[in-house]
DNA sequence: CGCTTGCCTCTC
DNA sequence: AGAGGCAAGCGT
């Protein structure tokens, strides 16, 4: 029996970043494990402090006479198996965090969160006593509304039961007291039961059978391999994805399902829910704390078998995990934006390797890197090159602005775009429009021949500051504003100001009788707006839907036979070097919203780069093609996957001390002399000042990683002995998604 | 001469 | 993080 207890404590710093030891008392030997958390004494006041056990060992380090006892085992927290330690230890590694940061994200912990709930409504009592009710009361007109809806509808909740009577609470709360009908609150979370109506038989086709197959065969031979399922939009990934998932529940094992964002893929897990029931738990990202506990704790218990959840699902405390299925696994919302900064891709094949079980990626368009990993045979890649049913891809059309722009047209509707949405609108089909708008990083671009302005150094966009000068944000470089083309020499030379409100504007005029919807960061900041803008889009009580990227994902409008992207350049010029990838991504999704029913698609594509990769090959709708020409442009300019980045961001109140120690931390990385290693910077951040706090970048390139883990360890160190004033914070991003 | 005040150290 | 230790700062 162990008689100390390796504890972490609950104090996130990096003098406390190390493991002390306890005794345990003899009442507790039976409860403390490696992932209990505890209360322990700590410091000279002994004051009470959380902390979570790590290891278990007879002896101890450190003098026997000062090692304090275990208080006791620490309730609210879920205590997690060795497994999960193990994973936050690997995480404390890879992310530079403390071990504290690591375990907190990987231990759920309940906070005291006010719960959420929302109210039900529905009639207590028969039709006839309702009846009666109604023709004795007929003065009572917003009763009997309220009671003719709810006799309509069943339940409904408050809110939109208020909404539709135009009532208020009062009049609810005199039918409650006349008890005719019921209040219920219940915990916002909880999903409506569903019929199970859909566990109808669903028969896959040949492609998806394959894939099943392949999967099945592994897996019962206890084979746990990692793949790529590459699939089309629309080619019915998912029903593969529950296939996989049966295979492994009846194995007796338990699986987590990443999906991007719940709220978008509403749909999907609705058809999760309908083919395993009860067995299934959901994670909004919108649930509190506490709700969240609350799921992980039914996880541990053992009460579900599969967790559909944003990226922190991850860390479910399955004990028995067969299989982490990651969905859309090229979203950016994988990678978590607050320290440690792990990417949720990452850290699934991890605890895969950990505890044996398979990971599946799905994508129509995975992101470089995995293919990468796919090609190299780290993943099995597995394909479904074809729709499901007779749906078939669309028909896409890439316009040329700058002819447009020659031919007279300055509007932001090519005059192709025009006929092919007035068509649709004969026809009585809608239309989605689509503006990639992404920040507004101001790049330049000639309208005459789409040329931009790009670093000489690092090949990506230069963006415009407001002293008009032009900068790289990843090496600094700096020239002046030009006033025409260097290409062309046309003066049409500028950056771009385009927003969904302006379009709105545009096609109202230029179709009066449509009816149209916007969907942006405006009209969305109303909770539940987001949802009924898309229920009344799929309800067809609009011809045109208008909005930015959150449009693209989820939902099937199977009457879109339609989709225009505005200005494929917006994504294409962000200035970093994932833009191209961004880009390809959301047109490819963009398109691939078109004719999803059965009548045929087309997409229109509206560009000043027609002949950019990334525009060429969606419109083609040739992922294979785009990745060849990527991972080239990623080789000869050293980018991630083909080598490791570092990002470091450093902060300071003083911009003069910030310049001078950044200069000073750039020379004592170069120091190190490690061969291979590129630095660039420091340069200004993006956003090179956040409330008054001033901002460098520092990027790091390297093949081997390890390599840029060692200069981490050796700013660590600098900042700990503070060699580094200490003054200046520093944090480190690897593989950043966006350029700091 | 003694008491407040602010930095430094240590925490099993 | 937070409590105790210790030396500089200030008031009687």
């Amino acid at each position: 029996m162990a008689n100390y207890a390796g504890v972490i404590v609950d104090i996130s710093l990096e003098k406390l970043d190390r493991v002390f030891d306890y005794k345990i008392p003899a009442h507790l030997e039976e409860v403390v494990h490696p992932g209990v958390p505890v209360w322990i004494p700590f410091g000279m006041g002994n004051r009470r402090i959380k902390g979570f056990v790590v290891s278990l060992s007879d002896t101890c380090d450190y003098e026997e006479c000062r090692v304090k006892e275990i208080i006791g085992i620490c309730e609210g927290v879920i205590p997690v198996e060795g497994h999960l330690i193990e994973l936050a230890a690997w995480m404390r590694e890879k992310y530079g965090c403390t071990m504290n940061q690591a375990m907190k994200t990987v231990i759920p912990v309940k906070n005291k969160v006010k719960e959420q709930t929302k109210v039900l409504i529905s009639l207590n009592t028969d039709k006839k006593i309702v009846e009666n009710y109604i023709n004795d009361n007929k003065r009572c007109k917003a009763r009997i509304r309220v009671l003719q809806i709810l006799t309509l509808k069943g339940t409904l909740e408050k809110e939109k039961l208020l909404e539709k009577a135009a009532t208020t609470a009062a009049t609810l709360k005199e039918l409650q007291e006349a008890g005719l009908i019921i209040l219920q609150s219940e915990t916002i979370y909880r999903l409506p039961k569903i019929a199970r109506e859909e566990k109808k038989n669903i028969t896959l086709n040949k492609e998806q059978q394959t894939i099943l197959d392949t999967f099945q065969s592994a897996y019962t031979q206890g084979i746990c391999e990692n793949y790529l399922i590459h699939g089309v939009t629309g080619s019915g990934k998912t029903e593969v994805y529950m296939g996989m998932l049966e295979t492994v529940l009846k194995a007796g094992k338990q699986a987590i399902v990443l999906i991007p964002e719940i709220a978008l893929t509403f749909q999907t897990v609705m058809r999760f829910y309908g083919r395993f029931g009860e067995r299934v738990s959901v994670m909004h990202s919108k649930m509190s704390a506490g709700e969240r506990y609350d799921q992980m704790e039914r996880a541990k218990k053992g009460e579900i078998s599969v967790m559909i959840g944003p990226r922190s699902a991850v860390f479910t405390p399955f004990s028995n995990l067969g299989m982490i299925i990651i969905d859309e696994e090229h979203e950016g919302s994988y990678k978590s934006e607050t320290t440690p900064k792990y990417h949720a891709r990452e850290v699934a094949k991890k605890r895969c390797e950990m505890s044996g079980a398979s990971l599946v990626l799905g994508s129509a368009t995975p992101s470089i890197e995995t293919y990468f990993k796919a090609s190299c045979g780290e993943l099995k890649l597995l394909k479904l090159p074809n729709r499901i049913g007779d749906s078939r891809l669309a028909a896409v059309q890439v316009v040329d602005l700058r002819k447009e722009l020659k031919e007279g047209n300055r509007s932001v509707i090519s005059r192709t775009l025009r006929t092919q949405m007035q068509n649709a609108l004969d026809k009585n089909q809608q239309i989605m429009l689509f503006l990639n708008r992404r920040g507004h990083t101001g790049f330049i671009s000639c309208r005459s021949c789409g040329h931009v302005l790009k670093c000489p150094h690092c090949d990506v966009s230069l963006t415009l500051h407001r002293d008009n000068k032009m900068r790289c944000h990843y090496c600094g470089y700096e020239q002046p504003n030009v006033k025409n083309c260097p290409e062309c020499g046309s003066p049409y030379i500028g950056g771009f100001r385009a927003g969904t409100q302006a379009i709105e504007e545009v096609v109202k005029k230029e179709f009066p009788q449509a009816r149209i919807l916007r969907m942006d960061m405006d009209t969305t900041r109303k909770k539940g707006s987001y949802e009924a803008i898309l229920e009344s889009f799929a309800k067809k009580e609009a011809d045109i839907l208008i909005g930015t990227q959150m449009i693209v994902k989820g939902h099937d409008f199977p009457d879109v036979t339609l989709v225009g992207v505005l200005l494929a350049d917006l994504s294409l010029h962000t200035s970093d070097y994932m833009a191209a990838e961004r880009t390809f991504q959301l047109l490819t999704q963009a398109v691939g919203r078109a004719g999803r029913g059965k009548v045929p698609g087309n997409a229109v594509i509206q560009t000043y780069q027609p002949e950019h990769y990334a525009v060429q090959s969606a419109a083609s709708q040739n992922y294979e093609s785009f990745y060849e020409l990527e991972i080239a442009y990623r080789d000869l300019m050293s980018y991630p996957p083909m080598s490791g980045m570092l990002a470091m961001l450093l902060q300071a109140e003083d911009e003069a001390l910030l310049e001078t120690e950044a200069e000073k931390i750039k020379t004592s990385i170069l120091e190190m002399e490690i061969p291979l290693l590129r630095v660039t910077g420091p340069t200004p951040a993006v956003i090179s000042k956040l409330s008054d706090i001033y901002r460098r970048v520092i990027y790091l390139k390297h093949e081997d990683t390890k390599e840029l883990y060692k200069v981490r360890e050796m700013i660590d160190e600098a900042v700990k002995c503070e060699k580094i004033r200490k003054e200046i914070r520093v944090e480190f991003d690897e593989n950043p998604l966006y350029a700091y």
